[in-house]
RNA sequence: GGAGGAGUGGCCGAGUGGUUUAAGGCGGCGGUCUUGAAAACCGUUGAACGAAAGUUCCGUGGGUUCGAAUCCUACCUCCUCCGCCA
């Protein structure tokens, strides 16, 4: 959510900024909201105010036959007081409804565009592999060596859902068990284990909703949502508290599941391990001070990518345009992984700061030394990494010329020895 | 799922219709005293909106009343017992 303070000094700025996001983006209700309000809130206030204190004078009188006036006119004052309460109300709802929908202000460093052409190629690492045959896709080599069964998986739970079997389902949990013990023991961070069902308050926070919904599975008979990633429960821990400034940053990471519908993305990455509506996710989430998010993104970025080059695998990062970040985000930088078997660059990591925009729809604050005042975080997250699709990575990139695979030498310990999958 | 009990400030806890701008205690902060510290004593101690006056917040929402922490109601959470269960 926006400053509704910065908002009414910098409307147009704001408009402007919010413009370089492409689509269309109206706020232009909300000048008039905001002044309705403010003009409603003086009145109801006034009101309340006589009313507190005829009340306590009504209070103080014994002989309440002295005061019938004053209650009579008083029973007038509580009826207008309530009316205007019941259409600041529907102001104050119509308001929160438009700015609940605003996406946040890019950041002054974000690079401008309009789409994903746009993005910026700001790094590239490792050595993209040398095949002397025809590198295959993942799908096939995973089910030739009979690691991944998505016929199976299918009959299971319908589409874009994976069966993993013997060395493939053990190098899924080796890759988080590798990713965690890296995040907590080398970058610092703390492991939770959160929820992975959370209520509409908890989406809200972090900006799933309300926009979002058609997005998310939603349970039938209470109202709970699957987590579509760890930020969101891991995020909204700090909800409604205010946090001591020695306590920052406060770094986490999680291992969960992630559950997306994937609406809207019909016929797209339909094979493979590429886009499920289940898959295992490292998360890491920070809340900081405003003046270091910047740098804890970068960071951030850094340790994600750690855990790729620790595994040799080729990948370059992009600097997301303004027309390609996400609706909660000011600054985004996106890991691409090489994929040989597609000849392509796939998005395997998305580390994004926030500034204040979660902080303030989930009140997140702190206090500094000696201040009177608490402030807003900044809270900044990044996959650290996507699980399914680093393990595709390493069997596209891996993949041997008789059908086998290479284990990364940094997972071996974490599989039993285990050098190479073979049939 | 059934029965009972409870939710008050950072924490404990008083308060069952009107001088509550929520008693008292603990903790925190400042001060007096002290060579220093402790003890003692004095003061202070939340958040949101607002330029301010002021308004709002006693689990959450609705209601009764001139007036609600206090009464009614629905919901949420926690505790105890019973049942079921990894």
């Amino acid at each position: 959510m926006l400053d509704i303070k910065y908002l009414r000094d910098n409307f147009a700025a704001a408009e402007q900024a919010l413009a370089t996001r492409g689509g269309d983006i109206d706020i232009s209700a909300f000048q008039t909201l905001d002044q309705q309000r403010r003009e409603m809130l003086g009145r109801t206030e006034a009101l309340k105010a006589e009313k507190n204190s005829v009340s306590a004078l009504i209070g103080r009188t014994k002989d309440k036959s002295l005061v019938q006036d004053e209650i009579a006119r008083m029973k007038e004052v509580s009826a207008q007081i309530k009316e205007l309460d019941d259409r600041l109300k529907a102001v104050e709802g119509g308001l929160n409804e438009l700015l609940m929908g605003v996406p946040n202000i890019p950041h002054e460093s974000c690079p401008p565009g309009r789409s994903e052409a746009d993005n910026v190629e700001i790094k590239s690492w490792g050595k993209k592999p040398v095949f002397d045959f025809a590198p295959k896709a993942h799908w096939d080599i995973g089910e030739q060596l009979g690691i991944l069964d998505f016929e199976r998986a299918s009959k299971l739970s319908g589409a874009r859902f994976a069966l993993y079997f013997g060395a493939g389902a053990r190098m899924e949990r080796a890759l988080i068990n590798f990713m965690l013990d890296l995040h907590t023991g080398e970058h610092g961070y703390t492991e939770t284990l959160p929820p992975f069902l959370v209520n509409r308050t908890t989406m809200t926070g972090t900006g799933q909703l309300p926009k979002f919904e058609n997005d998310l599975f939603h349970t039938e008979d209470v109202d709970l949502f699957l987590i579509p990633t760890a930020e969101v429960p891991v995020t909204n821990i700090h909800r409604d508290e205010i946090l001591s400034d020695k306590d920052l940053p406060l770094c986490y990471t999680a291992y969960t599941p992630c559950f997306r519908k994937e609406a809207g993305s019909h016929g797209k990455d339909t094979r493979g391990l590429i886009r499920q509506h289940q898959f295992n996710k490292v998360e890491l989430v920070k809340f900081v001070r405003p003046e270091d998010s910047d740098a804890e993104l970068e960071a951030l970025l850094q340790n994600a990518e750690q855990v790729l080059q620790l595994l040799e695998l080729p990948y370059r990062v992009v600097d997301l345009c303004t027309g390609d970040i996400g609706f909660s985000a000011a600054r985004t930088f996106d890991i691409e992984v090489w994929l040989p078997g597609q000849d392509t660059y796939r998005e395997i990591s998305s580390c994004s700061n926030f500034r204040d925009f979660q902080a303030r729809r989930a009140a997140i604050r702190f206090r500094r030394e000696g201040a009177k005042k608490p402030e807003l975080v900044h809270t900044l997250n990044g996959s650290g990494l996507a699980v399914g699709r680093t393990l595709l990575a390493i069997l596209e990139n891996y993949q041997q010329a008789d059908g086998s695979v290479v284990v990364p030498a940094v997972l071996r310990p974490y599989m039993g020895g285990l050098e190479r999958i073979e049939k």
